[in-house]
DNA sequence: CATTAATGTAATTTATATTGTTACAGTTTT
DNA sequence: AAAACTGTAACAATATAAATTACATTAATG
């Protein structure tokens, strides 16, 4: 998918787990075996999308901020991926060609419909669903 | 998606729309606006995968296997991703904690069933109907 | 049979995106 | 005041993707 999506999913399920404790981006990059600034960031976009809140200084940490049950996977997609997903294109087709002129635009249509279909996909589990496969 | 996805797009629409010319790799990357040997190193990939034909030397080119009614958008999308598409998490979640002992494979699942939703859907448009799109 | 116009392919470089690191300021509890 | 955190900027390292160069090979054609 996306390594940021990754993240955010063992953030998520970590904070799901936790029941009501603030876990430290320490801890969690130590689960996650990655740099903690790494984690930091990321929590700082989760925040922002109101998927969990953070408390600063001594005992601070983060967790949900709703519950795992109100959580979709496709909430997490959308909240990690970065403007387009499938697309990016950085492209500049021949616009004297028939072909080229047109082509960017109709392979949007086509990223946006199968976009659609995975959101959907994504959408029917939620990370309480997730979490629970850890049992 | 992949560059390399809509890079093939782009190649195939174009065989889709030459009524059985050998289009040249020249005038394929001239479309694209890429470089010529990346436009070779698709088709021979596209080759490999059975979706055109191309004939070396002058008046040389490629040109569709198969008419364009008979080749899905999932087939394309299968030829260029490179093993994994959502995936290739490189990364190695610490062993010790429950979580990160079980994340990879729960999150591999995910992308399973994500990816089938995907292919499902672009399973839909062959590079007919994707190539009409274009009168 | 030499010329020309193609493909095939390896090796290398350049560009871009991702991930990781360091350092330190700010916050809150004790 | 000390300790244990988060917040954040600036930078470094790594990985991936794209482009380039160079040349061998193939096949048509005059």
């Amino acid at each position: 998918m996306n390594g940021r999506f990754a993240i955010s999913m063992h953030i998520l399920t970590l904070l799901a787990q936790a029941n009501g404790e603030w876990l430290s981006s320490d801890f969690l990059a130590g689960s996650i075996n990655i740099n903690p600034v790494l984690v930091r960031k990321e929590l700082i976009n989760l925040r922002n999308k109101g998927l969990l809140i953070s408390r600063e200084g001594k005992n601070g940490g983060s967790m949900l901020a709703k519950s795992a049950a109100q959580i979709r996977v496709s909430d997490i997609f959308l909240a990690t991926r970065q403007g387009a997903f499938l697309g990016t294109s950085r492209n500049n087709p021949n616009p004297n060609c028939p072909v080229g002129k047109q082509i960017t635009q109709h392979l949007n249509g086509l990223y946006q419909e199968a976009e659609e279909a995975l959101l959907h996909k994504l959408g029917d589990t939620t990370l309480e669903d997730f979490s629970h496969r850890f049992n």
